[in-house]
DNA sequence: TAGATTGTTAATCGATTAACAATC
DNA sequence: TAGATTGTTAATCGATTAACAATC
């Protein structure tokens, strides 16, 4: 009846329980309380057992969850019982550390198709994975069906590497491009502006070596 | 009087209308209106009045705001003034990645330092920035007063090393470990955690390549 | 002046937290 | 049964949006 919508934010912290999960369970852990869970986070309980009860009933009353078992639903409501081949198209400094980058993989992602404009990587191979150029990309990923993509293209280039891939059947976007991306509806974008990033950094950096302004109108 | 407490999502709005301010001013255009502006990021033109109001008057009743004085105070607000010097930890595909990758600088941040704890790196030299040992890290540090850090190290040494920047006198942390640090109060900590991104881009697929479910308890 | 747009207050919306009956 | 902890509703908090007087 009613569309239940689920908070960005829930599905964020779903992934971070189940690393925690992961960690008890390899410390021979058994069972865990929402409390528990919690405080590894310094969250509130209300909050964890708020975020499973959008997809069901977890728990046992008296006793908490068993690990085993949530991990097992969390796994399950995350995709991640499936393996996900994973494309990623611009190949420069980032794009190709990220072929690389073992912690990336995290288990059932693999980055197996690589894209890049210039006729000078075309050919390479990096990792096992040969890097195709910009006009094999919409065969390739529809023969593939590949659904996730990452890009780590210049931010000029973004909007229509972006349209290439949904257009390809891509439903999930990793933006690394600093550039506003506009794509249909159902399809999932997330971005990591690593410029926006420390720029923040950089706000909260003048103010922790400033004495404190609580009021910014109050000095007129 | 009042402790106004700034949201941490108007600080990364700031950065993205600071972005889309130089785009404009690169195109020549000297003023632009809250509603002109939102419109670029699907926002609403009040959010944006709002955001800025937060740190001052910048705008012009009945013309909107200029360009060029809004950028001005964006950069200052920002701390972006001044350049960065920021230290890097951890100098494996990723790390080595973050030295070389362009976009990364974005105008004033500069990884001048770099660290990692395997011998075999030390000494090596990688845009002109020499790898040094852990041993260094906290002298150097203190010695060049550098207030930036990023970590991209294995998640198992992450909280250790935190604690070793801490001490030296960081105030802020880009994390690319996929571990919940635990800083001091006045220590900013940004995760970038690619396992969890690629987790909930996963989530999503799997509900977009599916009948969508309006009520996950109906089902019974 | 008339039209436009800000800065700001009030209303709305959504997410977090508290509280507690259900129940192991 | 007594104690513990879930699942869920109600209260609170914070962020977004609407509305509008101030004013260029």
């Amino acid at each position: 009846m009613k569309p239940v919508k689920i908070p960005e934010k829930t599905v964020t912290r779903l992934s971070i329980y189940l690393r925690c999960l992961e960690e008890l369970e390899a410390d021979g852990v058994t069972s865990i309380s929402s409390r528990q869970l919690a405080e590894r986070f310094g969250l509130n309980s209300a909050q964890v057992r708020k975020d499973l009860a959008y997809f069901g009933q977890f728990g046992v009353r008296g006793l908490g969850y068993h690990i085993a078992e949530l991990k097992h639903n969390l796994e399950r409501i995350l995709g991640l019982k499936q393996d996900w081949e994973v494309v990623l198209v611009g190949v420069g400094n980032l794009g190709s550390a990220l072929i690389a980058y073992k912690g990336f993989g995290a288990r059932g992602f693999k980055i197996g198709l690589a894209f890049d404009s210039s006729p000078a990587k075309v050919g390479q191979v990096i990792q096992d994975v040969e890097i195709e150029g910009m006009d094999r990309l919409a065969p390739t990923i529809r023969r593939r069906r590949v659904k996730i993509a990452v890009m780590a293209v210049p931010a000029a280039a973004a909007q229509s590497v972006a349209e290439l891939l949904v257009e390809a059947g891509v439903t999930a976007i990793l933006n690394f491009a600093p550039a506003q991306l506009t794509v249909p509806a159902g399809v999932k974008v997330q971005n990591v502006d690593l410029s926006v990033l420390l720029k923040t950094l950089s706000y909260h950096t003048v103010r922790a070596n400033r004495p404190v302004r609580t009021d910014p109108h109050s000095a007129e």
